[in-house]
DNA sequence: AAATATTGAGCAAACGATTGCACAGAATCG
DNA sequence: CGATTCTGTGCAATCGTTTGCTCAATATTT
């Protein structure tokens, strides 16, 4: 069925190492040999057969895409959709192919992944969106695998894991600069809606929000804070949970957009207006969403960068790249928009 | 490095073939070499290597996802990531892994989906938006893979390509529905917003539209009909060049929700009441925006479930199953919700 | 008890590619 | 011109599994 490098090589007349050979790009083959081994590889259509290939090199030339959490809601965001974009143009230039990890649930997700890196002898794995203590960062390091994270990887009490390689967004600061932003704008009682903090960046997007209050001397009222799922209707129930408090805000902070859009709901039913009665912003930039009326404050993060330097990264570490930097942090930026300033 | 099948035989103190045969969960092996042979293997962590199986076996247990067109616009909305939940639900359990196609333009796209389901002898693979003529699906069947398509294989004229298993939705009766449902709240002038009819789905879904409008006797006006990109800002410029017409739409069908969010944003901004002035509906019931106001007349899509069927088509094919329907095509559901009907 | 059938396990040959080593023939040197 | 260095190519081992065939040992039958 398939075309192999030995019929490649009798047709050239030469043998299988030197096929070999020219198809690695060795310099010691005469330009003839080389032109009569192209014109056989052409001629027969051929291919090289991956797995004989992985065999002896060690190197499947494979990577794995990981998402820790389930990835229906992996994907539900334009997020993953992008990432992978970025990734898949580096990982493309380089000759790697992606493997996806399509675990349903967490716990026996993880082993899946694994035994889909065990396995098919992946060079390597990116892992997106994790937890605090993320037992899958913990089984990848224990295995000694060559990954990168698309996040921060941090322990139980939010502190930096020293040694995993990660590309981040600073979500730390990007909160503190949307907290500013309202505070610029006269809010003091300033709310946040929020993910679960068990998801790093939920936590770290808290922390910048108590970061942000602290500077400007407010101080931090746990009330302001609700926490629940990212779903729509988690949010609006939050909302109406903040609005009636004996002391509302006059500005929420959505940790996503879609906790936004679902507290935009709640607020818009209940008859209060954005930005008059309320201040509103989002997180992520969710591009769909752009056309959303009023439109939404939010942060723009870089998420095709994010893949782009973490593909990259990962292709240092394994091509051994002393120089590769162990982490890098991506700026995001504030987009101020009608939900907050009215224009 | 890795541990391989002569160490576990070595272990537990029998062949290799014997190790094989216990991991094939061959008869003819005793309990007790069975019981022997598992100790070893859970003792020394053992993980069989694809490559080396795949290239004995012939099959790598692998299955390519390809998008014909950019990723991009794959991902961007959930529709992506419904339907490889669904695959992937099968899959698994059938013990294949998902290898994602990640090229950027189509042509260079093609080259390289093709490159890497042949050298990683890919056992099958799954399409989803194919184009009519698509020059992916001619040469997939040219090299006689196994696929099947999440879609329907259309030829340069829209007809039925034969041979190709397929799993579809019923587009051309839903959008038919859609003008049904138009008609019954008395709209006689409808327009219809869409992508490219290069798009086997946005072309089926113009047929459903005419279908739609002849029977209820209306009769096709071309000028209702404009085709462009599917982005929101040329959604919004397809409302506003149909409602300059000297007889302008009083519904407008959406063949995304994606359009029919640019559409909605150019009609507010054009100060048209919805449904009162202008009556709006879009396709697909992109589940974040169930938030949205008015809340959008739609066409659920069953995207897991198409993942599913496709998945389970493939491995009937695989398996050689005669049983194996040719294709399947899922029913769609129409919801109405305010953008038409106000309540 | 001898002949035959069954069972359980090993031998060894693939599968397709890479690569260290050997070795011709040509080129270069003294 | 003989000795030495290059160049270009082939040989053969190897990677980790699977599987047809062989064959001992055991079980079953006469």
């Amino acid at each position: 069925m398939g075309v192999t490098i030995k019929d490649v090589a009798r047709l050239a007349g030469v043998s299988p190492s030197t096929v070999s050979r020219v198809l690695a790009g060795s310099p010691r083959i005469s330009p003839k040999t080389q032109e009569k081994v192209r014109q056989a590889l052409k001629e027969l259509n051929y291919h090289p057969h991956a797995g004989a290939r992985s065999l002896v090199t060690g190197s499947s030339k494979t990577i794995g895409l990981i998402t820790s959490r389930p990835i229906v809601q992996a994907f539900a965001s334009t997020f993953f959709s992008e990432v992978i974009q970025g990734i898949g143009s580096v990982l493309e230039a380089e000759g790697y192919n992606l493997l996806l990890s399509t675990a349903l649930d967490e716990d026996a997700g993880r082993e899946a992944c694994l035994e889909m890196l065990r396995s098919r002898h992946a060079d390597g794995a990116i892992l997106t969106m994790s937890r605090l203590d993320d037992p899958l960062i913990n089984a990848l390091v224990a295995e000694k695998r060559h990954f990168v994270l698309i996040g921060r990887p941090a322990d139980r009490e939010g502190r930096l894991i020293p040694d995993v390689p990660y590309v981040n967004n600073d979500n730390v600061s990007a909160a503190a600069a949307v907290v500013a932003h309202l505070v610029s704008l006269g809010h003091r009682r300033i709310g946040f809606i929020t993910g679960l903090r068990e998801r790093v960046y939920c936590y770290d997007r808290l922390q910048g929000y108590r970061k942000g209050l602290e500077e400007a001397g407010i101080s931090y009222d746990p009330a302001l804070v609700v926490e629940g799922n990212i779903t729509q209707a988690d949010a609006g129930l939050a909302l109406e949970r903040l609005m009636s408090l004996s002391d509302p805000p006059t500005a929420v902070m959505a940790g996503d957009d879609v906790l936004a859009l679902g507290a935009l709901d709640a607020a818009l039913r209940m008859g209060l207006r954005i930005p008059g009665d309320l201040a509103l912003s989002g997180f992520n930039d969710t591009p769909l969403w752009r056309w959303i009326r009023p439109r939404l404050t939010t942060v723009r993060i870089p998420m095709y960068d994010l893949g782009v330097m973490a593909a990259r990264m990962l292709i240092g570490l394994l091509k051994g790249r002393p120089s590769c930097p162990p982490y890098v942090i991506l700026p995001s930026q504030l987009i101020v928009r009608e939900s907050t300033t009215g224009s």
